[in-house]
DNA sequence: CTCTTGATGCAACTGCGTTGCATTTGCGGC
DNA sequence: GCCGCAAATGCAACGCAGTTGCATCAAGAG
């Protein structure tokens, strides 16, 4: 299911209105190939003629962040939409292109036990992790 | 060998001279039993009855840094001494408290072997990964 | 002790993000 | 279409982390 139309079905549901800055917002975030932070996305909003304030740029990605729809790259304040069945506090798994900045997330198994085995080991009480890889994406290889 | 001589020696190779508070400040770092941040380094200096500027802190922190001789924990400013040996650009685990921000370092074989088995995985050139987990520590559980 | 220059303290400044508040606007009801 | 209410916005002020410029202090070599 495409980003933006699960984005306005959940703020609808919370009793949100669509405007214009949001709705450019939602498609801006779903076309872009990598993550954004709040100041790219409003930079981008701008370029293309949209007038919004940063202010609501913030608010608006504070709000998808709380419904689960966008989650923070570790390591930036860039976002990008969760994947289909993501759960968000739980799944932070991506492969980040360091040239291109596109993502692709991943899950294994191995992984997950280990995390699960570190996880027990330590004495904090764990809520959950952030796991990202950098590398180079298969285009921009070449 | 003790940190805070590694610190003194290194900073005299390159001209430098030892001051009341950057001695102060080495200590601090080398007692601590956990990465502290500039502003928690400052803190604690006051504390002791050591007039220093935050500035200063700042300044011999980016010195120490760019010497080698500390590096940052992931998803944080705090510092701590390098290990012996250890290559600073590599070591990414964390584990960090997500209500006081303090941050502990781990290691684990078991995660070590899974993240190589993504990297091989993965269609992607990996050149590095940050892994960071989130959750209480000890003190802030209660 | 004197002198050089590295280190420091202070204040001003930058950049990011947040908050308060008045105004605008989406949109449900008529 | 028009009205009215609450959501969303824009603007300005603010808070906090970190940086920079510059005058002053002091480590330590001679």
């Amino acid at each position: 299911m495409k980003f933006s139309r699960k984005a306005e079905a959940a703020l609808r549901r919370r009793g949100g209105r669509m405007t214009r800055a949001r709705r450019a917002l939602l498609e801006l975030i779903e076309k872009s190939p990598r993550p954004l932070a709040p100041r790219q996305l409003h930079r981008e909003l701008r370029r293309a003629g949209v007038r919004v304030d940063l202010v609501s740029v913030y608010r608006n990605v504070a709000a998808l962040l709380e419904l689960g729809l966008l989650h923070r790259v570790l390591g930036s304040t860039a976002v990008r939409p969760c994947a289909e069945g993501e759960r968000p506090a739980r799944c932070h798994h991506a492969v980040v292109c360091t040239a291109c900045g596109s993502a692709r997330e991943f899950h294994s198994l191995a992984l997950e036990r280990a995390l699960g085995e570190v996880r027990r080991a330590t004495r904090y009480r764990i809520s959950g992790h952030l796991l990202e890889l950098r590398g180079l994406c298969e285009s921009c290889r070449s």
